[in-house]
DNA sequence: TTCGTAGTACTACAGTCGTAGTACTACAAG
DNA sequence: CTTGTAGTACTACGACTGTAGTACTACGAA
């Protein structure tokens, strides 16, 4: 429910804040322009206010600057993201996801020592707990 | 290059069609009304036609009904929208996104298993190609 | 030939997105 | 007190989305 469709645009915006807890307009600004596409000052901080409207991101005042925050936690919007898309395409079912991922080469064989290596962590865990 | 962001609605037009080969406007109508929201058929004749404008489907003629013909792949939006996903959320690293979906319960003892083993013949089968 | 009907094309409209200019405000320096 | 300056708010606008009504067209039945 909180997240209806985040744009490519939107969800850079909240890659910043996700990753630095607090920024001004413009840091945001700043970091966007570097990592992505060049954009106007005030186009940040439109953005800024349409995501605060969408409860996305708050502000609070330094000074007379704005400091924004992600009111969202990353991850829950990675988890809503990935369930939709594994709805989606991999009829819910993660499993088809990861083979998905582990044919058509997307994982060398080391990525795949990788992923084993954490299975069998995963297994011990798991026996740990039940037993 | 192919799909700048498709909406939730316009992939459930995409599924019909991935699904189908082939449907006239009516047929996606019933099967996303069925499946999704209600939506008039006027516009879901709207949408196709919006997608084709877009290169996403085709249609041919069926007497004077449109039969409409999905021109981009499922494999295809899906490979390049799990690449979004994973890029964004998981620094590009597939594997990461594995750990994700291994951690936190989102694969329960069973599924951990299919996939081991099809890690496991993955692993074989390249064994075999490069050996 | 005329009319109902099924089906498409055209048009519309509010909402959001990307984009940004301009106006306003308030602190700091002179 | 005045003015530069940094920074926010307001406004705008074209494009696209979701949504659908209305107009047009052509086949089938009478």
């Amino acid at each position: 429910m909180t997240d209806p469709q985040l744009s490519d645009l939107q969800l850079a915006l909240m890659r910043v804040l996700w990753d630095r807890e607090e920024a001004t307009a413009a840091e945001v600004h700043e970091q966007v322009c570097e990592h992505d596409r060049a954009l106007a000052p005030t186009t940040v901080a439109t953005l800024l206010q349409r995501l605060e409207k969408r409860g996305l991101v708050s502000h609070s005042l330094r000074g007379r600057t704005y400091v924004y925050r992600a009111e969202v936690p990353e991850h829950e919007v990675r988890r809503t993201m990935l369930a939709k898309l594994t709805q989606f395409f991999f009829a819910g079912d993660p499993a088809a996801l990861v083979s998905h991922l582990t044919g058509g080469g997307r994982l060398d064989a080391h990525e795949l020592e990788v992923v084993r290596g954490m299975i069998a962590a995963r297994r011990e865990s798991e026996d740990e707990g039940s037993s």
